[in-house]
RNA sequence: GGAUGGUUUCCCGAGUGGCCAAAGGGGACAGACUGUAAAUCUGCUGGCAACGCCUUCGGUGGUUCGAAUCCACCACCAUCCA
């Protein structure tokens, strides 16, 4: 059902669309990220369709933990439950054994947690997280993986890297039998797989061939921006991207600033997902085409311009720099409420200006414009 | 008029002879955050020519080698008694 098409490129730089059940996606895309299927920050599903949000994103471990993928299913599906008819993607709860390393064991079965909100045992393998993934419903499943620090040893990540093969594997056969059942909600859930192999660039590409060789609906670079640099981030996707399937969506899975984006576009990538653009909106961060400011700081207080002139998002069209610092500054949840969307927004937006600059074939000169806008405002490196 | 308690660095509030530029909050200021245990976390908050010096604990004057800490007087605040 699934339906990859390639638009048209400019170096390795893709502009597709990708049809789902849930409707179809433009890509490049950045999804936005509602971990327990809301966007925090007081943000709604009403809000996301103002803001050109193309794909939700939640969480596989988060929802399983509370309220109950069997509660969702009852229901009718995380879509249906959150009333968001267009495409969710659901990570496994993979990454989970990465971010909640002190709470849980990894074995080859799969991953013994311990609930971070009620320290409660919890197993997760990949049948589990495709059961899962199948109750609540998804778009797109996201294959169970292992996502080794940055700095594991190279023994240690050959064999995760090796143990992440066989479980999705495990996920591919669990999912097939899934859609075939009777009361399965989304009986053309679709599969990614996730590359991994951290900065070894060996691992990395002999990892891609073998998921390759898998015919998944898409393929996704895991463990990137989990401590290495920026230069080693884009080498490995250099490196890594085309060795995945260019007649299928690729997705840079946790990544990552408007900048580190326009540089995985540049090099194939069709997904992003990050939740910076939510959790520094939350702490007044807010983006801007001159870098990311921070609302918080005290040359603000007498600030009368929006956020980002010309911008089109609530926030901007209506209040003064000066007037969501206040609200930041006194906790009123109406200035996360306004910083959140105006974040998503910039990055919908961002992903929208890309997307037109490859039709047009001038991506590379736009890249280079956003970029020397966001080093004007450079916040320690971070743009 | 009398009795008692109090006056500490931006605010609240510890501290009753040296280890005190002075605990702890708050606020202010700044930083971090990349498939979200995050409306969280961290740093910093008298001045300076800065491993030392200067100024500061209501005011003034004492005691002492040494005082935010003890004494005297004064001012102001609070409560109670007339």
């Amino acid at each position: 059902m699934a339906k990859y098409t390639l638009m048209k490129t400019e170096g390795r730089a893709k502009r597709a669309q990708f049809e789902t059940v849930h409707g179809t996606i433009q890509t490049p895309v950045f999804m936005n990220v509602g971990t327990i299927g809301a966007i925090k920050g007081a943000v709604s599903t009403t809000d996301l369709q103002q803001i050109g949000t193309q794909v939700e994103l939640s969480n596989t471990y988060h929802l399983h933990v509370r309220p109950g993928d069997e509660k969702v299913k009852a229901m009718g599906g995380l879509h249906k439950f959150m009333v968001w008819d267009k495409p969710i993607l659901t990570d496994s709860g993979g990454f989970q054994a990465f971010s909640l390393a002190k709470l849980r064991k990894i074995k080859e079965e799969g991953v013994y947690f311990n609930s971070h909100v009620d320290g409660r045992k919890i197993f997760m393998g990949p049948e589990e997280s495709m059961r899962i993934q199948s109750n609540l419903g998804s778009t797109i499943a996201m294959a169970f993986d292992e996502c080794p620090s940055s700095v594991a040893e190279r023994d240690y990540v050959q064999k995760s890297v090796d143990r992440t093969t066989r479980w999705l594997q495990r996920c591919k056969d669990e999912m097939a039998r899934l859609n075939s059942l009777p009361d399965t909600i989304n009986k053309e859930q679709l599969l990614f797989g996730i590359n991994q192999g951290a900065v070894y660039e060996d691992i990395r590409k002999y990892h891609a061939d073998v998921i390759s060789e898998m015919d998944l609906d898409g393929y996704a670079v895991g463990g990137l921006a989990v401590g290495e640099t920026h230069e080693e981030m884009y080498r490995i996707l250099d490196e890594v991207v085309p060795h995945l399937p260019q007649n299928k969506p690729t997705y840079l899975m946790g990544v990552g600033t408007p900048a580190n984006i326009l540089e995985g576009v540049e090099r194939g990538v069709d997904f992003f997902d990050c939740v910076y653009p939510s959790r520094n909106g939350r702490h007044g961060h807010v983006y801007t085409n001159e870098g990311k400011k921070n609302l918080l700081n005290a040359k603000f207080e007498l600030d009368p311009r929006p956020i980002q002139e010309d911008c089109q998002c609530p926030a901007c069209r209506t209040y003064s720099r000066a007037y969501i610092r206040h609200l930041l500054k006194a906790n009123e949840m109406l200035g996360m409420r306004l910083c959140v969307p105006h974040n998503l927004y910039y990055y919908n937006n961002l992903m929208t200006e890309i997307r037109q600059a490859l039709d047009e074939g001038r991506f590379a000169e736009y890249k280079k414009m956003r970029l020397a806008g966001y080093e004007q405002g450079l916040i320690n490196g971070h743009i």
